[in-house]
DNA sequence: AGCGTTAGTGGACTTGGGTCCATTAAATTA
DNA sequence: TAATTTAATGGACCCAAGTCCACTAACGCT
């Protein structure tokens, strides 16, 4: 796919570094609707073009960033713990509910921004969303096999159902707090 | 609130009724984000700052043309219909997609709105998605009453549950169809 | 050293949402 | 009729995302 180039002047690492660094600070700290991409490019330092030699919108930019700070702690549920896989949903849920505390509002400004531009949000399902889905999808298959889960049921299909609980709530601005973690664990597996 | 003013030049309630026609026809055929202020004030007859003087926003100015020509046929759920809860949810779901065939593009755009303007985001919910997540628990608190849901199911919960179910399906452009407003129904009522 | 190639720079430019403002139009009241 | 009040108009203006372009910088190759 993307050969090394033979020849030419070489690409500046440190400049997309800088650049995810800056869009990521900036973002928190002002929300994304604030942060110009001027203001970006100011603070990393390198011309406007160079940061679109590189990413095709802010929001690719701002993807970008996430993903690579987020993929350190991916805290995709393990298969092989001995617990019930209802406990397993209810903690993996929790833990999305704290990251959902420092990256919600940016999440919120992606998913916006898929909405508005259809090739951002092709890549946006591909990086973020459907791995995402898969997660919940294989552990609720895993509850399958064990027996915990009916196998009459559509593990995709509830995994959607999932996530789309919390989007909802994210997009709505009201709380995710363990509670709803459980009410999201009960509503899959019955009431305990 | 709004009194009606003694004195001074008329508002032309026509400009209203031909701007919230032209923003409807426009996003319609073109989408949201393709159509400008520009081409729908000049579509309407009227100057840019008549527009202003109504709508804060031009998400303001689509709400507001979605809701009245979507309130003729409101299609709550008819709570004294003597058919299952179950039946009528999914009914109620199927009804609601068949709209989304329609609206769908312009309900994306609003609610990518909603994210990136507090201001709007709160008229969104007080005049769109609260309303319209009140139906549902209405109709579930009646499955209650009625003995078809248990009563100690959380009604407000499942009634978000449900909304983020096809939310989450509209916002990643996947299908709505009566196949998965069957399934939300058995996911809430349990198997058939 | 010179050439081709690719990257980076700065600045002009386009487009669109939204604001500001001076001027004109249409009503009420005195 | 004149004064007052509010609406409508057109156009200038601001800001931000993204594009274009001429120019310069850094590499490999010969």
């Amino acid at each position: 796919m993307t050969m090394k180039n033979v020849s030419g002047r070489p690409v500046n690492a440190q400049a997309s570094l800088d650049l995810r660094a800056a869009a990521l600070r900036l973002v928190r700290e002002n929300g994304y609707e604030r942060v110009s991409i001027a203001a970006i490019v100011k603070q990393a330092g390198v011309a406007r073009q160079t940061l679109y030699n590189r990413w095709d919108t802010k929001a690719d930019l701002v993807l970008d960033a996430v993903l690579e700070e987020t993929q350190s702690y991916a805290a995709a549920p393990r298969l092989d713990d001995p617990r019930p896989c209802r406990e397993l949903l209810e903690e993996f849920l929790a833990n999305v509910f704290d990251h959902l505390l420092v990256n919600g509002d940016v999440l919120r400004a992606l998913i916006a921004a898929a909405q508005q531009d259809a090739a951002f949000q092709e890549k946006f399902a591909a990086r973020f969303i459907l791995p995402r889905e898969q997660m919940i999808t294989d552990l609720l298959r895993q509850a399958q096999t064990r027996g915990e889960l009916s196998s009459g049921r559509d593990a995709e299909l509830i995994s959607g159902l999932v996530h789309g609980a919390f989007w909802y709530r994210l997009l709505n601005r009201r709380g995710l707090d363990r509670h709803f973690a459980q009410a999201i664990a009960s509503e899959v597996f019955g009431q305990p």
